[in-house]
DNA sequence: GTCAAGTGAGAAAAGGTTTTCTCATGCAAT
DNA sequence: ATTGCATGAGAAAACCTTTTCTCACTTGAC
C-alpha cells in the first residue's frame, strides 16, 4: 500500500507550534487560555467578551485584544447548553432535485448567516421514516427551530411537526393549524402574466397549464379567468415540454381563429409550446405571444425567444421563512396563518414589449 | 390586529401535561428526569442507557424502558462537549445553483444519516467574506469535518481550508496538496460514450464540447481523439444550448460527408444539436447519433429523442466523500490522494442501440 | 469467623461557557 | 475613626452527559 497517512489533523502540530499558550493543551484555545494569557479570571475573561459585568476599561481593551491575539473563538456547544440556543436551524425538505427548494435555502441562509444561524439541509424524500429519522437528529442537536419546505404548495410534508417545542415555519408547503406558513401569490402573479399579454394587445389568450388538482393551477386559472373571461379554453396536462408541444398541435388544429397569446403554467409547458409554434412557423412574439411562469433559468432562458415568465421570489420568500423562524425562536410573537408573497415579471422576448414601467 | 400570537411553543403544555416528571421543570426531559423516575443515580442511568459499567441487567432493563416511555433523548451539545464529537459536519459548495451540488450533498446525507451525523449546508457564491464567515461558524459549532464541493473539478473554493484542525475532504473541486478528493472520471466516462458510438459502427464521429480552457472538457477531448482518432474536428465552445445549435450548422455547412455521430461536452450542447439536425431534417439516431454528459434528467429526458449520456454518479461521488470524511473524524488513517469514480452510460434513444451488456 | 474477590451502584470530575453571588479595596461622608 | 457605598474582580454554580473512582455489600473459601 502506499506510506503517507492523512492523520496530520490528529496532532494539530501547526497550532501548537504557532501558539503555545499555558502548557500546551491539545484542544482548542479555550476561555482558560485567555484568562490565563490576561492574567485574570475566566469569569472575568467572559465578562470582557461579553461586554457584560462591570470592570476597567483598559482591563476589557486587554482581554479582548489578547482573545484575538491567540485566535480564541468560543465553543458553540458549550455556550449553547447553558444558554439554550444553538444558533442552530433545520431545514426539511422533500424536493431533491431543488428546483424550488434551492432557491428558497439560498434566501434562508443569506437571511440568517448574519445572525451566526447555521442550517442543517435534511433532504427526506416523501419518507416518513427518514424523515422522522432527521427531526429526531435535528432536535438532539437542539436546533432552535425547524423550516418545512417542499415541491408543491398543496402537499404536507410527510412527518407531523406540529407538537415540537421548538418552532416551526413552513415555506412552499402546506402548514398546519396555526402556523406560520409562507407561499408564492400565484393568483397575483398569474394576473400579472395576463394583464402584460392583455396590455400588449392581446385578445384572444389560450391557457396550457398542469394537472388540475394541483392548487396553483387552479389558482392559476382562476386569475386567468378573471383577466382574460372566458373567450378561450384552459388545457389541463401535465408539467412536461411534450405536453405544451402537444397542446399547441391540438389548439392549433381547431378550426376558427387561433390564439394570439400562450399564458402557460410553467416554463417548461412554455418551452414546448414555443417549439411547436416554431415548427409551425408561427412567429413568436410576432404572431403570438408565449408567457411562461416560475422562472425556471436553465429553461426560460434557452427557449427561442427567451422567455418571458413570473418570477415566484422564492429566495425573498426563503429570506422571510428564515427571519420568522429566528423571531419565534427569539420568544418575539408572530401572527400566525398564511403570507402571500407577491411575485415579478421578468420580461425577455416572448411577449414583444418592454419592462414593466414600475 | 390580530389576536392570537404563536408563542405556545414557549409553554410545552403538550409536553408538560402528557408528563409531569418529578417536579415539571420547564426544559426537555432530561437524563436527570430518567434517573428519579427509574429510582437510580444519573451515573446507573447514564451506563444503562449505554450498555457501559456494572450493573444488574434488571435494571438496566427498567432504565431503558422507563427512558423510552418518557421520551428521552440525550442532548447532544452536552454530549459532544464531552467527547469532542459533535456529529456534525459541514459541507461548503459555490454552486448555488445546485446542477452538481444537490446529487453530491444526497449522497453525503445519504451516507451519514445512519451515523447520526447532520450536515450544515453552508451555500458561499466565490465570495471569499461570505466563504469565511461560513467556515468560522463550522468551526465554532464544532464540525467533525468540512466537505468542500463545487462545479468545477479545476477551479478551488475562494478559502484555504489547509490548515485546519479538522478534516476535509474534496468532492468535485480541486484540493490541496495531500488532501484527500473526489472527482469523476472523465476521461473514463467519454471513452464510454465514444465506445458506445464506435459499437454502434458510427465512424465519423464529431466531439462538439465546452471551453478548452475546462480541464474535463480537455480529458473529455483526449479520450475522444483516442477511441475516434483524428477524423473529425472537435468543436470548443460554450456550455450551452445555441452552442450545440451553431456548432451543428458549422459541421452541415462544410463541404463532404458530414458525421455519422456526435459526442456532445454536455446535455444542454447535445440537446441544442438534437434541434439543430432535426430542424435540418437529420433524423437521430436514424442517420446521425446523438451522445451527451452529465445526465442532468430535466434537460436529456426531454431532449427529443431523449438523450443517452453520461452519468457521473454525483451521489455515490458525495456518498464515498461522506464515507471518508467520517472516517478520518473518526481518527480512521486514509491515504490521500485523488479518486476518481467511474462514470456510467444511460442509454436512452438518440444512438439507438440497447442497454449496454454488463 | 475472617478474608478475598466480586458485584452493584453512587459520588464526583470533566468538558467550556455564562451568570450570579461574594469579597476586598478604596474613597467619601459622617 | 467608623460607616456606607461604589468599584473591580474572582469563586462557584449551572447547563447535561460521560467516565472514573470509590464504597458497601454479598458470596465463597479458608
Amino acid at each position: 500500500m502506499t506510506v503517507r497517512l492523512v492523520k496530520a489533523f490528529l496532532k494539530p502540530l501547526q497550532k501548537e507550534d504557532v501558539l503555545n499558550i499555558s502548557g500546551g493543551k491539545r484542544g482548542r484555545i479555550t476561555i482558560h487560555e485567555v484568562a490565563s494569557a490576561a492574567g485574570v479570571s475566566i469569569s472575568t475573561a467572559s465578562k470582557a467578551l461579553n461586554d457584560t459585568g462591570r470592570m476597567g476599561a483598559e482591563t476589557r481593551e486587554r482581554v479582548k485584544r489578547i482573545a484575538g491575539e491567540i485566535g480564541y473563538r468560543p465553543n458553540a456547544l458549550a455556550r449553547g447548553l447553558l444558554s439554550k440556543r444553538s444558533f442552530t436551524i433545520g431545514l426539511l425538505t422533500n424536493d431533491t432535485y431543488g428546483r424550488f427548494t434551492l432557491p428558497v435555502m439560498a434566501g434562508i441562509s443569506d437571511a440568517l448567516v448574519d445572525h451566526g444561524v447555521s442550517v442543517f439541509l435534511c433532504a427526506i424524500e416523501d419518507d416518513p421514516a427518514l424523515a422522522q429519522i432527521h427531526v429526531d437528529a435535528m432536535l438532539d442537536k437542539q436546533v432552535d427551530g425547524i423550516i418545512a419546505t417542499g415541491k408543491r404548495l398543496d402537499r404536507r410534508l410527510p412527518v407531523d411537526l406540529s407538537n415540537l417545542h421548538v418552532p416551526v415555519v413552513y415555506a412552499f408547503t402546506e402548514g398546519t393549524q396555526n402556523s406560520v406558513t409562507f407561499r408564492s401569490d400565484d393568483e397575483q402573479g398569474a394576473r400579472l402574466a395576463v394583464e402584460w399579454l392583455v396590455k400588449a394587445g392581446r385578445r384572444r389568450i389560450a391557457h396550457i397549464t398542469g394537472p388540475e388538482e394541483f392548487f396553483s393551477v387552479r389558482e392559476r386559472a382562476g386569475a386567468y379567468h378573471v383577466v382574460a373571461g372566458h373567450r378561450e379554453p384552459v388545457l389541463y396536462g401535465v408539467w412536461s415540454e411534450s405536453w405544451g408541444h402537444e397542446a399547441v398541435d391540438q389548439l392549433w388544429k381547431r378550426p376558427g381563429e387561433k390564439p394570439d397569446a400562450l399564458f402557460c403554467g410553467n416554463d417548461q409547458i412554455a418551452r414546448g409550446a414555443s417549439d411547436a409554434l416554431r415548427e409551425r412557423g408561427v412567429k413568436v412574439p410576432r404572431d403570438v405571444s408565449v408567457i411562461g411562469f416560475d422562472n425556471w433559468e436553465i429553461v426560460a432562458a434557452q427557449t427561442r425567444p427567451p422567455l418571458t415568465t413570473v418570477d415566484m421570489e422564492l429566495k425573498e420568500l426563503g429570506r422571510q421563512a428564515g427571519l420568522t423562524v429566528l423571531a419565534l425562536a427569539e420568544g418575539r410573537p408572530v401572527e400566525p396563518g398564511v403570507r402571500k408573497l407577491p411575485c415579478r415579471l421578468i420580461v425577455r422576448q416572448s411577449c414583444g414589449g418592454k419592462a414593466p414601467k414600475d
